[in-house]
DNA sequence: AGTGATATACCTATCAGTAGATAGATATTG
DNA sequence: CAATATCTATCTACTGATAGGTATATCACT
């Protein structure tokens, strides 16, 4: 199940419902107002999606297949520097409309509280973003420190994506990237 | 309306409100599950709080005062280092249990859903907890470099806790503490 | 001491609205 | 015919919220 095995108005819905838990979590979304939104009945997107679970779980492997795929191959001949700014701006275009934190960093705060297999989901995003970062990172630094370093850098992207939402200052993520980026260049010893 | 100005009943309500908000958010309260856990009705529990937003915005001033005074004054003459371990040690304290963040990182991404005084409420937290880092890195740095360095910090630690529920996996933490620990030597020069 | 008013803290009963989900009919296309 | 995609209609369960009743306790006044 690639992201683009969905037909037009399965990804209408998709689209909606990645936008609505962006801002509100998985408790956000409704059938009701998903089909509203992109002029269907409730019961047509049952038809697609059965239960919420599983709309629930589409558009969160829709949502890492899409990063991953923006990030490319961690190990090619790019320099680390330009690898690790391709992976603010993507990661962070999260933030695009000032109003919305990255989709599992919502989710991610309420892995306890939702369906197993979208919490699975939030999961296996969360692994694949911080072994890509460790990989970038890998060339320049043991594989235990990169581990440790690329799941900090992770982890702050989040933060500041809460707090930039919290105070709506957009400003706390582009000090995270500064910060980060001294972080980085002091781990590597440049 | 400080903290300890609630009856015992209501103190409760609060408690079990805090638990499962930090777990799922604002929306996995309901009033019914409030009041069975407490042992009332659920219209005993809006007798205490007229309004759902009145008890989210209760449930995170509550918790903003109680972090607060745990930290203390960040201007007295404790040495800056036993600051940030309290800091660390009492925010951080919220992943006891190894099953949910922060109240205010969970409220934090999403609070352009929440009540407008609750999402107010949050955004307090934050300036406060940023503020008073920034207090304590204050002798040690420009105020322009404490801010900064302050709101990454809380930044990073919030982000932590995401990927540590996210990931089942609460040594994220303890790498972030220590990766922060250089972060604010490097910067203050030691 | 006795009486009435007031406040606190709960209750029962109910409301309109919304939730996720399903059964079964209909239309369109290959 | 069969697959795809939609519909109408409906179900049960739960949501926040309100109206109005009950019991208890405290206080003021005679």
């Amino acid at each position: 199940m690639n992201a683009n095995s969905y037909s037009p108005k399965a990804a209408q819905i998709l689209d909606v419902a990645e936008n609505h838990m962006r801002k509100g979590g998985f408790d956000a979304i409704s059938f009701r107002d998903l089909a509203t939104a992109v002029g269907v009945k409730s019961a047509s997107v049952h038809y697609h999606f059965p239960a919420k679970a599983d709309l629930g779980q589409a558009v969160v492997a829709r949502y890492r297949e899409r990063i991953m795929d923006a990030l490319g191959d961690p190990m090619d001949h790019r320099p680390l520097a330009s690898k690790l700014k391709l992976l603010f701006d993507t990661y962070a275009a999260a933030l695009k409309d000032g109003d919305s934190v990255c989709l599992c960093c919502q989710l991610g705060a309420e892995a306890r509280d939702l369906p197993k297999d979208v919490a699975a989901e939030v999961e296996r995003f969360f692994k694949s973003i911080v072994g890509w970062t460790a990989s970038a990172l890998s060339p320049s630094l043991s594989a235990s420190k990169a581990d440790k370093l690329a799941a900090h850098i992770i982890s702050a992207l989040q933060g500041a994506m809460v707090l930039a939402v919290a105070t709506g200052d957009g400003v706390h993520l582009k000090n995270t990237r500064s910060l980060l980026k001294d972080c980085v260049e002091a781990q590597i010893g440049r």
